[in-house]
DNA sequence: CGCCAGGACGCCC
DNA sequence: GGGCGTCATGGC
């Protein structure tokens, strides 16, 4: 890991990093960009810790007013930043379709977010889109002035929470609010399971599926073995790989995922 | 206006 | 166990 302190801020070198790519792909819904002096700026939060992180020309980024233990502690974690994405990358490109897809976007990572925020988030995910997705996210969170807690979210009702619109997925937000309240549900524990104990634990919750399931499991859990099929991968698979994705990228197939629904929903067509 | 969205549930066979 | 209609809401 290459950062420097300078000042109130952590300048990292990090060439396998964009931030556009990484902040605005769908796995995470509560950064957005600002205006600045520098090639692009985000604003956002790990849980309730807020980041103002700024791209400053090819593989460097200033982390805001963020001293050095916060950033070994919080920030170099949630980026990621132990990963090789270099290496990743050369694995995955073996695969043709991969290798384009990590030639589009090459500055994806993985996110390790928190796993609660994940489990309410791609609730709210299912059967919508990603625009829509953060507006109600947006709300909730300006309601409680941080992404609220399990114990917050237990309080509420479907109806209490009318002001979300959130349509039917209302429900399924106070049954998971409840579970992990409770106990019933063990976030902590379930991240510590095999896969199938997991996805089987995970879809208890009303409103929990396959694909929830899979993405709790990826990006608030870090699995990477995960591996989330929406409408775009399902495109993506029954195109490019009609005899099922590479097993020899097993473990890593989850951020495989990423680059490829990345991909997909920015080339619609003839992009190839 | 109609089609679609990082799906899951309930019901049917 | 697989197939299909339904579920709110609004982006495009």
């Amino acid at each position: 890991m290459d950062y420097s302190v300078a000042g109130n801020d952590i300048i990292l070198h990090e060439p396998d990093l964009d931030l556009d790519e990484t902040l605005d792909c769908g796995q995470a819904f509560r950064w957005r960009k600002t205006a600045s002096d520098y090639d692009c700026t985000y604003e956002g939060c790990f849980v309730d810790t807020p980041l103002r992180v700024s791209q400053d020309g090819r593989g460097r980024f200033i982390f805001h007013g963020v001293s050095e233990q916060e950033f070994l502690s919080r920030w170099a974690d949630y980026f990621d930043l132990s990963t090789d994405y270099a290496d990743l990358k050369r694995r995955f490109s073996a695969d043709e379709t991969l290798s384009k897809a990590c030639g589009f976007a090459g500055g994806i990572r993985l996110l390790r977010q928190d796993a609660w925020e994940c489990l309410i988030s791609f609730i709210i995910s299912q059967n919508n889109n990603i625009p829509r997705i953060k507006g109600i996210i947006d709300r909730l969170c300006a309601n409680y002035g941080h992404f609220p807690t399990a114990a917050e979210l237990a309080r509420e009702t479907p109806d209490s929470l009318a002001y979300l619109r959130s349509g039917f997925r209302a429900k399924y937000i106070c049954d998971a609010a409840k579970r992990v309240n409770s106990g019933d549900t063990d976030l902590a524990a379930v991240a510590a399971m095999p896969m199938e104990d997991a996805r089987r634990e995970l879809q208890k919750i009303t409103g929990v599926g396959p694909k929830v399931a899979e993405c709790v499991l990826l990006y608030g859990m870090h699995r990477t073995e995960a591996f989330p099929v929406d409408v775009w991968i399902k495109r993506v698979l029954a195109e490019y790989y009609p005899a099922g994705f590479p097993e020899s990228l097993k473990d890593n197939a989850g951020i495989a995922q990423q680059y490829l629904f990345h991909y997909v929903r920015n080339l619609p067509r003839k992009g190839d």
